[in-house]
DNA sequence: GTGAAAGCGCTAACAT
DNA sequence: ATGTTAGCGCTTTCAC
């Protein structure tokens, strides 16, 4: 492998001179510059990447902390990261969780070694108790409105749900049930809190077993029809959290003969191009934005407040 | 920063002792083991990678080059590669290219740079000739049956589209038509000539305007529809190279009346979960797999013999 | 403008 | 078993 040493041999200049020339800083002499620049090509040199990261002591390169890679949400907040990345000519290295603790204490490990400059953690496994020794000094961006810490940008799923109750009450459903991916989790906890706040504002009461938990896929969508099929009460309209989960509901009641939305009303999240083709009544929710404001945050040097963004509903056919 | 010789100042040994304790290697005493341990503790010791990917000249990172990361195709390869990757140590740096020559022969620079121990190409921009001249003394892999590189992991695309002109011609179709996602590239090519092979073979023929180009979307499949409709000849099924747009023309088909498959037959590929639930017939490709395989593939010293994956069919009622 | 030299922090061959 | 030391390849301060 040949080095910057053998270049400055070369070229008959000095490392520094080489460095500079490389790394396009001025005072270098037009005729030196050009030396170093054919020593460059005829030995084929290439700069080694980790040598400067080593020097530098930095990487420029992200950690991006993700649950799954083969779920359209995912997939879209990493192109959000990466979009905005490319742009400040950062790259992005995978650590993949499963949602399993260590896996997500593994990337806390590999940030504190210097593997990557900052970490996004696109959703989260262990509590921030246990994720705080790891932190100092750190720049962290969470994607959730998680108290406690720096960094974070989320959706304001509070909102969302409470504006989705309101909207179903002056339809004239007062039987509503929710579908939610978990249960922990700050985003996850937020829109139960809107639930419950909005049936407790308008009155409602809220059944055992309205609650749907794990529908993340079309799969489960599917399931809850069979589930809500078998309830004592049914409620009348159902609030999804996932456009994915509302298109398995909405085509399994179209194979069962339950009628959308009279017999059962969807209002759902996403806007998933997947919501257009079912005429799914759905809240737009800005992912990739998401995505793109995390990264920004990573970037920014002054403490900045929460990155909040809205959701906005599109009206279809299912409420 | 606390390195390793003010461990071995503090522990009252030497560094390459430390080195030996961090390292897990034999031929260190107990006592000694322990002090050094002992020091790393109270220091808050943490080891810098980059000076470790320099010293060792590896870093136990994997680049993906890849078109986009918010295709169900592309995040299932992701997630295979990535599984895979995890069980070796290794991780993935993401090189997103939306098909730009420039950004994909970056990622080459970067592993000339030795900013990652080899590259897997998802799917490729470039030419052959213009990658090559990058290539040599590397770690690539290819997913497409490129002639001429040595790793590569591939789906019998040809025989996939072969069988499936069969199974239509063995259902009456005689007038068939072809939906994919871009001409350019092995894969598409290769489903290209097992469509025309199979035209010929059976003694069809192909109209002009029964290939549609750019299909990757639920949209692009709703307008497929429309384009159908407006053909002066129109073929009776359809060959669909993603079960996205068959999605979409499947459920644009239901809104304007047309039939399926009694109008128009669908045979899909991928067997994503959304074909199941709009009951298409569908091909199931290892998608996963082939990221895995991708994987093995960049680990594989010896010259290894190309990866060759096949589809199988899964009957439903588009055709 | 240019060069010498001191890092950046770790690994591993060699000597003992 | 353990220590010494020469790398790995680049950046950057300081002096001229």
């Amino acid at each position: 492998m040949t080095n910057i040493r053998e270049i400055a041999r070369l070229a008959g200049v000095s490392v520094s001179t080489v460095s500079r020339v490389l790394n396009e800083h001025p005072y270098v002499r037009e005729e030196k510059r050009r030396r170093v620049l054919a020593a460059v090509e005829e030995l084929n040199y290439i700069k080694n990447a980790n040598a400067v990261h080593l020097s530098k002591g930095k990487t420029y390169c992200i950690g991006v902390v993700i649950p799954f890679l083969n779920l359209p949400y995912f997939g879209e907040v990493l192109q959000g990261i990466a979009g905005e990345a490319l742009k400040h000519g950062y790259h992005l290295k995978i650590f993949q969780t499963n949602y399993e603790k260590e896996a997500e204490l593994d990337a806390f490990h590999r940030l504190r070694m210097k593997e990557v400059d900052g970490l996004i953690l696109a959703s989260r496994a262990n509590s921030l108790e246990a994720l705080q020794p790891f932190m100092e000094g750190t720049n962290v961006v969470f994607c959730e409105n998680l108290s406690g810490v720096e960094k974070k940008v989320f959706i304001n799923h509070y909102e969302a749900v409470r504006t989705a109750m309101d909207h179903l009450h002056s339809k004239g459903h007062k039987d509503i049930g929710l579908c939610i991916h978990r249960t922990f989790g700050t985003n996850s906890e937020e829109r139960v809190r809107g639930f419950f706040d909005g049936a407790e504002a308008a009155g409602y009461k809220i059944q055992d077993g309205w609650i749907f938990n794990d529908c993340i896929s079309l799969q489960d969508g599917r399931e809850v029809v069979g589930q809500w099929e078998s309830l004592g009460e049914r409620p009348s309209a159902l609030i999804v959290t996932s456009d994915q989960v509302s298109a398995g509901i909405v085509s399994q009641a179209g194979r069962k003969g339950i009628s959308i939305p009279d017999e059962l009303a969807i209002l759902s999240f996403d806007n998933h191009p997947i919501s257009e083709v079912f005429d799914i009544t759905s809240f737009d929710v800005p992912i990739r934005q998401l995505g793109e404001e995390a990264f920004k945050l990573f970037l920014k040097e002054e403490p900045s407040s929460p990155v909040i963004l809205e959701t906005t509903l599109f009206e279809r056919k299912t409420m």
